[in-house]
DNA sequence: GACAGAAACGAACGTTCGTGCTATTCTGGC
DNA sequence: GCCAGAATAGCACGAACGTTCGTTTCTGTC
């Protein structure tokens, strides 16, 4: 069926490799020979599979906002309690910050590189967080349903409460290399239970 | 006694605007001509008052620290309790972030923008956030002391929670545009302060 | 008003960037 | 093993970048 299998398989590569490399330097840092050269790819070879240097950010964080999913979201989403959903998200997204991308997450850099720039960069931007925020306060309403949560608990500021301590998280992680840093985050989040509960 | 004033003012007049215009594109965004057509001078002329882009960046973090410690840090370590400094300090850090500059604060853009690239840039905003961190923990022990804090808080916990926030108004604010990120913070830190009260 | 030195300019340099072409190599179904 | 078409390479381009240099203009002191 697929008659060429090549080109999606070395566009998925390239896209992994970006992704990492984009997380250093930034969706706007990452230059095309730099990454065609760490791929052992011409430029123009590598340039032809996005068309466009806009084209290829906004493929970068889209291929990365799929794995996000997959790492992440998939099998959080799927545990039974609200309250098990929020600690896997926010454990996922740890691991995916800390551990599986080099510089920190993408979408972090990539928000505070583009959120003066309009465009589509931003607009995918604004819409992935907001499904982030929305995970989160859906968890949370599902908690308050299960009895695991307060019953006046206003699940958009937990949202943006939870977000903020993994911005942090980001920051203090990346800025101090802190050994610390996954402690405080993780006793930043245990209080915001603590203090979500019924 | 100063022979030549003038150098110093431009200079002064440049760093303002390029705060400005690092706040939104970044301090590696900024290109020396676009500031120098900014400022109605030549590239070239701009470009003697620093002689080097690494110095001009490393100067607009410098002048933008001072600018901050003026409008924000001065007069709030002056009030006579902890908890009027700690409110203080976030009041005018959101000032900071949301009035004075035109792309959010300028640390925090700088911060994901190097927090991976060794050099005196990141070294300087390293040390700058180490200083933000302890000015709250230390707000924070005094307020132990004066009473209004439990005298079991982790004050460098509270740091790291309130910094939080602040990095959260931050995205939401530049990202969303939302008009009740503003309120959210204040709900956020009002939480903190209560979770930290005797 | 002359004069030294600071401040600003204008033009050019070497690189690097994204992008556009054309040619070559490779892939996989027949 | 042939062959259409996909994938990659090679080369060149125009623009923008930081930087250098020699020159010109401005400043403030005497």
């Amino acid at each position: 069926m697929v008659k060429f299998a090549k080109g999606d398989r070395t566009r998925a590569a390239i896209l992994e490799q970006a992704i990492q490399l984009a997380s250093v330097v930034g969706l706007d840092g990452l230059s095309i020979g730099d990454l065609a050269e760490r791929m052992g790819l011409s430029k123009s070879g590598l340039f032809a599979h996005f068309g466009s240097k806009d084209a290829l950010q906004l493929a970068i964080l889209k291929s990365g906002f799929e794995r996000f999913g997959e790492l992440v979201v998939a099998d959080a989403l799927r545990l039974p309690r609200g309250v098990d959903t929020i600690r896997a998200l926010f454990d996922g997204w740890l691991r995916w910050a800390h551990e599986r991308l080099d510089g920190g997450c993408l979408f972090v850099t990539a928000s505070v590189e583009f959120d003066d720039r309009p465009g589509p960069v931003r607009e995918f931007l604004a819409e992935a967080y907001g499904r982030w925020y929305a995970m989160f306060a859906a968890a949370a309403n599902r908690a308050i349903a299960e009895g695991d949560f307060r019953t006046d608990l206003d699940s958009e500021q937990f949202a943006y409460d939870i977000n903020a301590v993994m911005l942090g998280f980001n920051l203090t992680d990346r800025l101090f290399h802190d050994p610390d840093a996954e402690h405080r985050a993780h006793r930043a989040l245990e209080r915001l239970l603590e203090d979500a509960k019924s």
